[in-house]
DNA sequence: GTATTTATATATCAGACTGATAGTATGCAT
DNA sequence: ATGCATACTATCAGTCTGATATATAAATAC
């Protein structure tokens, strides 16, 4: 499940430039499977030069070219082939957390800062979520509700998690360097 | 917040070899920022060259010598400047949820076998965490029990989403393919 | 009335990270 | 005896990130 299967994926729900799919990365999987154009470009590259889709150059005035890419029954085979994985990984590389990690070398206003523009990162993603206006939800395949879900649970379940524990980092600064040596392992 | 700077911190933890870090970061990072072998060591080498950390190596006898690192008041400096960033990043990449998202084109068997293993992954994740065995929890770092107690609650939130919702992916098969083809965008 | 931003579209590239592979020795289990 | 785990290091192809480049038009700001 690299950016190339996702794309192959995202074509079977018709034809689409890569123009198109950025703005359905960061819509819609955003906040699980984000990629930038630094990798769609190349994906549907060698996606095309595997046969797998097809490319339809559409000229246009004023801007370059519109490449729409379709899927091909090869293309269908291989995505077919990718979704049989009975144990795909969900990894997460948080900053944040790291830094939270290391909160007794920080000050506690620069906690409070990094705790709260997380808050706001996860309201702004359950908004974005509940706002993912496309149109009649009964047409959405039926995955989508399912993975719109379970980011907006997870970001409420984060939010409360730091809501209640925050103090747990603020709280009694110590004035020594602590007792660390021995903890990790 | 890259692999260097995560270093960096875990070396103000006490001296550490690169195959120190690496069980570090594979049991207690694991779950928020994982790093392998093939990041670790050139991050150690490059924070060398940067005169941000010292290296002693120490001979033995039938392994390979041991590169003990030490930060170095010029890393302290660094790790500051690092850990000042307002708003670090929180980024999951799921190939779980990508492939849930396709779930219209997979077999309710594969489905179940998928959901099934992800439980599992997330009950083992919150058993690693809350064995995370390092002594006297006050001897940790603050910073320490939040982060492992932000890992077990995503987890537990997760493990309850899909049991509370897997039948939205499960249920009444579509004989014919989905009209999805407005829903993307 | 001009300046900046946003939108449409493509593409490339240095730097970072992943996952696999490789090498070398000890000890322990089957 | 043969395989597997532990203890150490290191490299590399493939992949991804984030920034940058190019070009035009429309909208919005000042």
């Amino acid at each position: 499940m690299d950016v190339k299967t996702v794309c192959l994926g995202m074509l079977t729900c018709g034809p689409a430039s890569g123009y198109d799919m950025k703005k359905t990365f960061e819509s819609t999987f955003g906040h699980f499977f984000a990629a930038g154009f630094g990798s769609i470009y190349p994906a549907l590259s060698s996606l095309a030069e595997a046969g797998l889709v097809t490319c339809t150059e559409i000229p246009q005035d004023g801007k370059p070219d519109r490449k729409v890419y379709e899927i091909t029954a090869a293309g269908h085979d291989a995505l077919m082939q990718a979704l049989d994985n009975p144990a795909p990984a969900h990894k997460v590389r948080s900053e944040f957390l790291a830094m939270m990690f290391f909160a007794h070398l920080m000050k506690p206003e620069q906690i409070e800062t990094v705790l709260r523009s997380r808050i706001e990162a996860m309201d702004a993603l359950v908004d974005t979520l509940e706002n993912l206006d496309m149109g009649d939800p009964t047409e959405w395949p039926k995955g989508m509700r399912f993975v719109a879900g379970f980011g907006k649970t997870m970001a409420a379940a984060g939010k409360q998690y730091i809501e209640e524990n925050r103090r747990m980092l603020t709280d009694e600064p110590e004035a020594e360097a602590p007792a660390v040596k021995s903890a990790l392992g």
